[in-house]
DNA sequence: CTGTTAGCGCCTTCAG
DNA sequence: CTGAAGGCGCTAACAG
């Protein structure tokens, strides 16, 4: 906090110069400016739009927060924007978001100290009226209590102890859909590139995988669920440990694009040919699939909606509706996207 | 803009509680805690730090920027959050940022309209003190005017007309780096992907290509300069027509890393193997380009630093004192990140 | 339908 | 070194 003198304040127009340029009281200016519903006589109501338009009038957000304790702001927390995955769902967010009459403002926690410095700040503060916290990664150090009873805040695909709303993809059924279709292709060694067994985002797609393998009679070695983690290195990792098994799989079932990138770059260096060799299908799609070698096969999920759905129930919590603790998100359903990385086993 | 009730305002303890129960008066329990130069009482101080610990006291910031026009926060505004290269820019700023004192939020403008919603709500309605503006297609959607006027914005990585402060890196002593290499590879009919023409940050590079293979005494025929784009898309679209070119180039440099990803896509589908008949380099670096097939060399860019520089310049803008019009950010210098994408040509 | 009055919570002269 | 008073710009309750 950097002691600096106040800023100069420009000529700004407040509403009062609108009110008095229109010849009326600045309450009214007020009720006419945000259309309250209150009927106004035309006349006024008029002259004092243009006398804003002339003066090009703005109202200052900070004194409309001060007064209504509303800042018609919320924010969203996420462990790192650079996460292909996050895009959609900030974009769905921010959007919903904006539709509703909230501007949306991010948070890159990716730095340590960030995610409780901007809880801080943003939300005990009083910058932002909610805020949506994408991730587990983030809210593990963030005190959980304050969180709470913060009573203003969501999480968006995890869920989390402590009974804070949730919002999340139903991974299940996305990672069921990819497996079915590793079956579809005839491939009955299928393992699990699994993700970081004490995530709740893991375990549902691990359940998910497990759910297409009995329902197809397949068994499973345990060896075949690697739980890696979310990252390139993770997926890299993981597929040597897959590729090193006395009997191989056949086809590999990646929770994430990240891993899935990973694993392609083992499966490069151990001289197997994905999809010749290996069949690779991911979880979640991103615009860079399509341009890999081989473009991924993947599940593509609907995170737009994910996010825009969190944003709205924030904004219902916030206007104290009742809402769910877990909303799963299954319109639209998870598609295939098929492309380069899958296909019949040779065996 | 939905028309809802205000929200209850829950038994927020304000500073005049804390004077209240440390027995003075809230202008000075207003010094103590904002620890002005007046010296205080031990006794007094004391009192009042722990009567604010004990009740979780925690300063209303829409009421403190009302009574001092100053938000302590800052925007960022990026075309699009999933872009690689901005998760370095975006750490860099939001870390300077915070040690200044400030939070830095960010808006993700990849949905149209979204860059001149925000521009209006954070700036203009004062929710923030000063914003960053990365990419120039944001810009184009904002009017201009607003944008200087305001006096209150800095632009990252682009330089723009009307002679807003502006912060880039050193593009061409980047490309320049890379071109080089490839040169001292022995490459002599190299190409360039270099990026829309009519961006300055691809002007720059493209320059620091001429001027790499100037300095080396080697001709450009025209077709080697590739006025693509820096998407995926048109990477690959820009490879097609290198590719074709009747006397085709062993070496191409590539001005930014999605572009790159297409590029490499585009040699794999036309049979090409890089590096063997091919080699690539590519302007930026991330962590996804040590796992793609091949792995990509590429030319690291000090990205951190340069939202770092950023931020702090928008703070000595909004502090008043004088900026430069235009600052590169030349340290840390580029620095070569040798992969598998690159080798000495077969011919 | 419109004006009057009274703060929202904090900071900052100005006295003492 | 500390207290008293005023106001940042806006909205909301109450009159008229």
């Amino acid at each position: 906090v950097t002691p600096t003198p106040p800023r100069q304040r420009p000529g700004r127009v407040r509403l009062a110069d609108v009110a008095a340029a229109a010849g009326v009281d600045a309450s009214t200016a007020s009720r006419v400016l945000r259309n309250e519903k209150q009927r106004i006589t035309g006349d006024t109501r008029a002259r004092i739009l243009r006398a804003a338009a002339d003066l090009g009038y703005v109202a200052n957000a900070n004194a409309r927060s001060l007064r209504s304790s509303r800042t018609m702001t919320l924010g969203l927390l996420v462990p790192n924007v650079a996460g292909a995955v996050y895009a959609d769902v900030i974009r769905g967010a921010t959007v919903a978001a904006r539709q509703a009459g909230y501007v949306m403002v991010l948070i890159d926690a990716s730095e340590i100290g960030t995610a409780s410095d901007a809880f801080h700040r943003l939300i005990l503060e009083g910058r932002v009226d909610g805020m949506l916290i994408a991730s587990g990664t983030v809210t593990d150090s963030l005190d959980d209590e304050l969180l709470v009873d913060s009573g203003r805040c969501v999480i968006v695909n995890r869920q989390i102890r402590g009974g804070l709303p949730s919002v999340i993809e139903d991974d299940e059924a996305g990672m069921r859909l990819g497996v079915d279709e590793l079956i579809r292709l005839g491939h009955r060694r299928i393992a699990c590139l699994a993700g970081p067994s004490d995530v709740d985002t893991s375990r549902r797609r691990l359940a998910g995988y497990r759910a297409a393998m009995s329902a197809a009679g397949l068994r499973i070695p345990r060896a075949y669920v690697d739980q890696a983690g979310y990252t390139e290195q993770d997926g890299f990792a993981g597929m040597q440990r897959l590729l090193g098994q006395p009997v191989a799989p056949t086809a590999v079932a990646s929770a994430s694009i990240a891993a899935s990138v990973g694993a392609l770059a083992a499966c490069r260096e151990n001289g197997v040919e994905v999809p010749r060799d290996l069949s690779i299908i991911s979880f979640h799609d991103a615009p860079l699939a399509g341009f890999l070698s081989p473009p991924l096969t993947a599940v593509h999920m609907p995170l737009e909606e994910l996010g825009a759905q969190a944003a709205r129930l924030l904004i219902e919590l916030l206007d104290g509706d009742p809402v769910p603790r877990t909303l799963k998100v299954t319109e639209p359903a998870p598609r295939l996207v098929a492309r380069g990385s899958t296909t019949a086993p040779t065996a």
